[in-house]
RNA sequence: GCGCGAGUGGCGGAAUGGCAGACGCGCUGGCUUCAGGUGCCAGUGUCCGCAAGGACGUGGGGGUUCAAGUCCCCCCUCGCGCACCA
């Protein structure tokens, strides 16, 4: 053994690592002072500071525990947040766990241990492995969404919701008492006409549940038998199947919660506006909401008006037939007796009846499952109705088919068809032989061969013709209201959120049932409401294909439980509880607000800490969290639910912003190559051996690479234990700083850690003697070099460091400190701002560097370097000289010498003026402090 | 199909319109070591050349400019999202 006794290693790191992680904890070093409460201090540091409220999206703590994936994240919040604590912001930097959930009750279901059990187990493992890499978080604020503390809140803000309506005219939600009011005094119509007076106490209270924000409706759901449960159209992936487990999902009438998230999908919409988000994370959104301008139009049949809703009223006289949903409830009524005389064949489906075709094409339409009815999109399908409606505008007669192509959940579940200006339609009766007519004209002449789209004017429109797309809307529009045949209308694509699930792993709804059926809310007294212990806390599922069965919530079985007596204001009563439990959106959906004052009691947070950290900083500003890192796989579920009850709650008075999340940015992912032998199976990845001509192998045997996540059935996944063991934190901490930018997707390269343990190994031999383990450092003078290096880096890495471009903050510090290297003696001015300048990303070495570099009381708290103007300049500056654009000399002129002085120079020049020999100069062009350029013939 | 984003050495990646390839991995040579390497030093875009030097080079093709990886137009490839949304 020759190794030096001091040498920086990962033995040594192992041992430096704990002392100052054991350190942190003692002194409380990474506490964030509130203005008010249990968590003000009045003596701390960075108290009365500007702040900052930087956040991740907290973890879902599973058995599997963390990779190196995982961490990529919370590694750039931390030394973010570490680089602002030193640049003197009070920096709010928390971490919780987001514990309700599936895949901890599935785990606990097939093990037979209780959830709660199995979820704190897991919250320790990710708390030890995230205290091994050194993170900094406000430990006090530490919570999981699991704890009753935290979920009474949550029911709490359920309780907001239930006793809230829309209001249309204010634009914003309201308690609902105020609504009883409005139906009390008259000041608003009672639904259905009668007065408040004349109706019963149940009657009233149906009226007015269904104006709460929260409510509970039949309507059709998502069920899906494999999982036990209803889900939210969020958690439906394109291809119908649920997001988790990937079972089929059926549409099914069933009683659920809801929540009343379209009412706020205009401002969930507009206020993206305001915020710091990737433009395609925000279209992302944007696309999800799905609003569309445009009109309804009622067609008259026999059956009674058919409303449609259209974007391109201005087309209004190219409708030659019309689509309902084979589900649109008009589709019986409408239905002829007989086909009429001259029926084209291809009409009825070969059925002798129209109710025989529709009959035959729902069942055909049923049976199909979206993955069919997409495969299926090109080729159109549908059968007549043997029914006709008439043209608002025109009169016209026209033929109403049913078609699979309509969706009976969008819009009004019923289009007018105009073949000339739309694709689907144009496909449609080219297939059915509809008369195509033309009613907009571009500059060319319409060749007929596809639907003509594009803007143009209105012919063959009566009262349109002439008028340009956007006129001609504005027109029919006036046109249809005046006449009462329809009416300006916008839609949207986001349906209302399916709020309950029947799981046992989640949060109980605060809601009993009294003898009416109808649901009460229990007081705030009442809170938490807690899950029944259950032996059995199984769901219900079944065969996966069985869409015919009907959930069974678990909580049903705790018999005990459900039957309560309660005495909500009236006594004591006997109440029904619900028996769904909430979905794990939930306690996701407010985390952030209670970050901001985890401990009060009678508040979700103090107005004045929750202002203080989230608050808007004018009046334009949408507030929220400063900086919040997450995966783009939340981009619709999570952010949408979080904004939509940030919202609620700022209608109601009870936070500051009306957006959680300020600034938002995605990180890329860790990736990681796998490998599969010849029959397919995978091999361990970390035993495969590259050979030099590209191939691999894994025990001499070919095997094939794939490249994509890190997972156990693939092999392939490192441990940040296993990186921290054979290298340490700090370097597994710089290695995943500086593998590239933060959103960029990256592969994982375990043979490259090496580089990091290597500039941290110079870092302390540049400061500590390897063989004494003495400080090496010297109380000199830094040369004139030496500073602009520094100064240059300071500049640089603040710079990189405000942007979150830590890969290059790293290549800046690498390219400091080989400076240094070459450096005999190291002078103390460089390394203490190599070892400050180190620290947010390689904290433990930074702090043990600083103590003995003589320092007592942390690095956490020191101000970060500021560089100096004056150390930055040069004497004398070198200009690259090109002639026609190649650079063929360079020069080196004193850094104040004028314009001519360097064209002087530059023509000078020994290289430059041999390759002009023979040319002309036509122009010399100087960029002063960059560049002379010379053009020549 | 529509909408975002991206194409730079063997690899990860740097470059306010101003010397392309910072920094790191790997590789090559050397030093230290009984040996090994997670130590140290030097070199490393491609091609030609002993060298000095030269030519070529940021997916492809055009353009603007004294100067283009960067700006404009067309095309190709890949990734992601949405997808019969009326």
């Amino acid at each position: 053994m020759t190794e030096p006794a001091h040498r920086y290693d990962a033995q040594l790191a192992n041992e430096i690592e704990p002392r100052w992680q054991e350190h942190w904890e003692a002194e409380r070093t990474f506490r964030a002072p509130n203005p008010a409460g249990e968590l003000a201090e009045p003596g701390h540091p960075r108290s009365g500071a500007p702040k900052k409220f930087v956040m991740d999206m907290f973890p879902y703590p599973s058995g599997a525990g963390l990779h190196v994936g995982h961490p990529l994240g919370y590694i750039a919040t931390d030394a973010y947040s570490r680089y602002l604590r030193m640049a003197g912001y009070n920096v709010l930097h928390p971490l919780g766990f987001d514990a309700f959930g599936l895949p901890t009750e599935q785990y606990a279901v097939a093990t037979g241990r209780q959830p709660a059990e199995i979820t704190a187990e897991n919250i320790d493992r990710y708390r030890r492995q995230l205290r091994m890499v050194g993170m900094g978080y406000d430990n006090r604020r530490e919570f999981a969404t699991t704890d009753p503390d935290y979920f009474k809140w949550t029911q709490w803000i359920f309780l907001q919701i239930f006793n809230s309506w829309y209001d249309p005219e204010a634009d914003r939600a309201r308690p609902i008492g105020e609504l009883i009011a409005a139906f009390e005094s008259g000041a608003r119509a009672v639904p259905g006409g009668r007065a408040w007076a004349d109706l019963s106490a149940v009657e009233r209270r149906r009226a007015v549940d269904d104006h709460r924000l929260a409510y509970v409706t039949e309507a059709p759901v998502n069920w899906c038998p494999g999982l036990g449960t209803v889900l939210s159209n969020e958690e439906v992936t394109a291809e119908g199947r649920s997001e988790r487990g990937n079972f089929p999902v059926y549409t099914r009438t069933l009683k659920q919660w809801m929540m009343r998230i379209t009412a706020y999908a205009d401002r969930l919409l507009a206020d993206l506006e305001g915020l710091d988000w990737t433009e395609s994370l925000k279209s992302m959104q944007r696309n999800w909401i799905g609003k569309s301008t445009g009109a309804y139009a009622d067609f008259a049949t026999y059956a009674g008006d058919i409303r449609v809703f259209t974007t391109r009223p201005d087309t209004l006289f190219g409708a030659t037939y019309m689509v309902l949903a084979p589900e649109h409830p008009l589709v019986d009524a409408l239905t002829a007796e007989t086909w009429p005389a001259d029926v084209p064949a291809a009409w009825t489906g070969g059925a002798d009846t129209p109710a025989g075709a529709v009959a035959a094409y729902r069942a055909q339409a049923a049976a199909k499952t979206d993955v069919e009815r997409q495969a299926d999109a090109k080729e159109k399908t549908g059968v007549f109705t043997g029914g006709y409606a008439t043209n608002p505008v025109n009169g016209a007669t026209v033929p109403v088919f049913i078609a699979d192509y309509v969706l009976a959940g969008y819009g009004t579940g019923a289009i007018m068809a105009v073949p000339a200006h739309d694709e689907r339609d144009f496909d449609f009766a080219t297939a059915f032989g509809i008369p195509i007519v033309q009613v907009v004209a571009g500059e060319d002449e319409w060749d007929r061969e596809k639907a003509y789209t594009a803007d143009g004017v209105a012919v063959n429109s009566g009262f349109l013709d002439g008028l340009r797309v956007a006129e001609a809307k504005d027109r029919v529009i006036a046109w249809l209201a005046e006449h009462g045949r329809g009416e300006r209308a916008v839609t949207f694509r986001l349906r209302d959120w399916l709020f309950s699930r029947q799981r046992y792993w989640g949060e109980p709804f605060p809601i009993v049932y009294d003898e009416t059926g109808l649901p009460v809310a229990l007081t705030e007294d009442h809170l938490p409401v807690e899950l029944p212990y259950l032996d059995d806390f199984s769901p219900k599922t079944f065969d996966p294909e069985d869409a015919d069965s009907a959930p069974e919530p678990p909580l049903g079985r705790a018999k005990d439980w459900v039957e309560v007596e309660l005495d909500l204001g009236d006594g004591p009563k006997q109440y029904r509880r619900e028996v769904n439990t909430m979905p794990n959106w939930a306690g996701s959906s407010w985390y952030e607000l209670r970050y901001t004052d985890p401990q009060a009691a009678h508040v979700l947070a103090d107005p004045a800490n929750e202002s203080y950290w989230m608050g808007p900083r004018d009046a334009e500003d949408v507030g929220g969290v400063d900086l919040y890192i997450g995966g783009v796989e939340h981009a619709v579920l999570h952010l949408l639910y979080a904004r939509f009850w940030q919202k609620v709650l700022f209608d109601l008075g009870h936070v500051s912003s009306r957006e959680p999340f300020r600034r938002l940015f995605n990180q890329g992912y860790i990736q990681a190559y796998a490998y599969t032998d010849d029959r397919g199976v995978y091999v361990p990845a970390e035993e495969v051996e590259e050979q030099a001509d590209g191939v691999y192998t894994y025990k001499g045997e070919k095997v094939n690479r794939e490249y994509g996540k890190m997972g156990k059935s693939l092999k392939n996944v490192v441990t940040p234990d296993e990186v921290c063991e054979s290298y340490g934190a700090d370097t597994f901490r710089v290695y995943e700083m500086s593998m590239g930018p933060l959103a960029d997707s990256k592969p994982w390269e375990t043979r490259a850690i090496v580089g990091s343990q290597r500039f941290l190994q110079r870092l302390w031999r540049n400061i500590v003697d390897e063989e004494t383990g003495a400080t090496v450092v010297a109380d000199v003078p830094a040369s004139p070099e030496t500073l602009r290096e520094i100064h240059k880096a300071v500049a640089g890495v603040r710079e990189d460091y405000e942007h979150l471009r830590m890969n290059t903050a790293v290549a800046k510090l690498i390219t400091l400190n080989n400076h240094v290297t070459g450096l005999s003696p190291v002078p103390r001015e460089a390394a203490e701002a190599l070892v400050t300048m180190v620290a947010p990303i390689a904290p433990h070495i930074a702090e043990e560097l600083w103590e003995r570099l003589g320092h007592t009381g942390g690095i956490a708290y020191v101000d970060f370097p500021v560089a100096d103007e004056r150390f930055l300049v040069e004497d004398t500056v070198t200009y690259p000289v090109q002639i026609n654009g190649k650079v063929r000399g360079r020069i080196e002129v004193a850094a104040d010498a004028d314009e001519d002085a360097v064209k002087a120079a530059a023509l000078a020049e020994e290289k430059v003026a041999a390759n002009l020999a023979g040319k002309d100069v036509k122009k010399v062009i100087v960029v002063a402090g960059k560049m002379v350029s010379i053009v020549a013939k």
